[in-house]
DNA sequence: AAACATTCCTGCACGC
DNA sequence: TGCGTGCAGGAATGTT
């Protein structure tokens, strides 16, 4: 489901409504997750405050007190609600509510995740600073993320440079989605070898990647499908969309019918005119 | 009913 | 030969 803008959105809302508040109890009703949620998760869980959410690549990070972290990432499908009546699951399959937090304020927060790709970990803030999760991420788009950068990860490579894109060690945060909305802006086709794309594109590219982004978190992200936001709110990004999910419809900018193609085993789109 | 917003694992090819 | 790296493909799963 969510890629950076769409966590990042889910991480100002949320920050909202958890700031400041306590963890009560939690339950667990399906531990299945990518991982299985240990037994004693609920446990650790019960009687901790909020007190900072962070956002890293596609991770959120809920500081907890008592010197312990809760990583959660939502996979293809997960999200977090935050809802005021236990039986107010709106857009969401109840089916699904696999974990639940309940709030010293009387509100809750839950965990659904239909197809269970998420993850949900405990640290100790001893051990988060090794979190093998976090361990090998590449820069931030908004902070380290470079020409340079950029330029260091593609040369010598032949894989294409949108799979490159969507490889969190080059740059945290960019999925299927905006990899292709990227390429678009900076005139770059997804299949092109990434160690023979120019130095002027790579220009383009490390400067197009965080606006592409900031922009889809100004629209609280996209809703493809099924994204929907800790108010159960779809993301309005859809509609700003130049080529995802535009097959045969014509380029915005030269009318030439968008091409759909298989990088990666991803579908990926592109215009044939505008990018090169 | 094929496709899907992600990540992790495997196996093969290649180079030193 | 043995090891590390890059890359492709598949798997996890339920929904539309």
């Amino acid at each position: 489901m969510p890629e950076l803008p769409e966590v990042e959105s889910l991480r100002q809302l949320l920050e909202e409504s958890l700031i400041g508040r306590t963890f009560v109890t939690a339950s667990v009703r399906e531990p299945r997750l990518r991982r299985s949620l240990p037994p004693d998760f609920a446990k650790t869980i019960a009687g901790r405050k909020v007190e900072r959410l962070d956002r890293r690549a596609k991770y959120l990070i809920f500081a907890l007190s008592g010197n312990h972290r809760m990583l959660v990432h939502l996979g293809m499908s997960g999200s977090l609600s935050h809802r005021h009546a236990p039986a107010d699951a709106g857009p969401f399959n109840p089916r699904h509510d696999h974990v639940q937090f309940d709030l010293d304020d009387g509100s809750l927060l839950v965990y659904n995740d239909p197809r269970r790709f998420g993850l949900m970990k405990l640290y100790p803030d001893a051990d988060f600073a090794s979190a093998i999760e976090l361990k090998g991420l590449g820069p931030e788009p908004f902070d380290g993320f470079t020409a340079d950068s950029l330029w260091q990860a593609t040369r010598g490579r032949t894989a294409a440079i949108k799979n490159l894109l969507m490889d969190q060690r080059v740059v945290a945060g960019v999925g299927n989605i905006y990899a292709s909305e990227i390429l678009f802006r900076a005139r770059v086709r997804p299949t092109r070898r990434a160690g023979r794309v120019t130095r002027a594109e790579v220009e383009r590219i490390a400067t197009i990647t965080p606006q592409v982004l900031r922009e889809a978190i100004g629209s609280r992200g996209t809703t493809f499908r099924s994204y929907r936001d800790s108010h159960g709110e779809p993301g309005r990004y859809a509609t700003q969309l130049r080529v995802y999910d535009r097959k045969g419809k014509p380029c915005l900018e030269c009318d030439k019918p968008i091409r759909a193609v298989v990088v990666g085993q991803r579908s990926s789109f592109y215009c044939p005119q505008c990018q090169k």
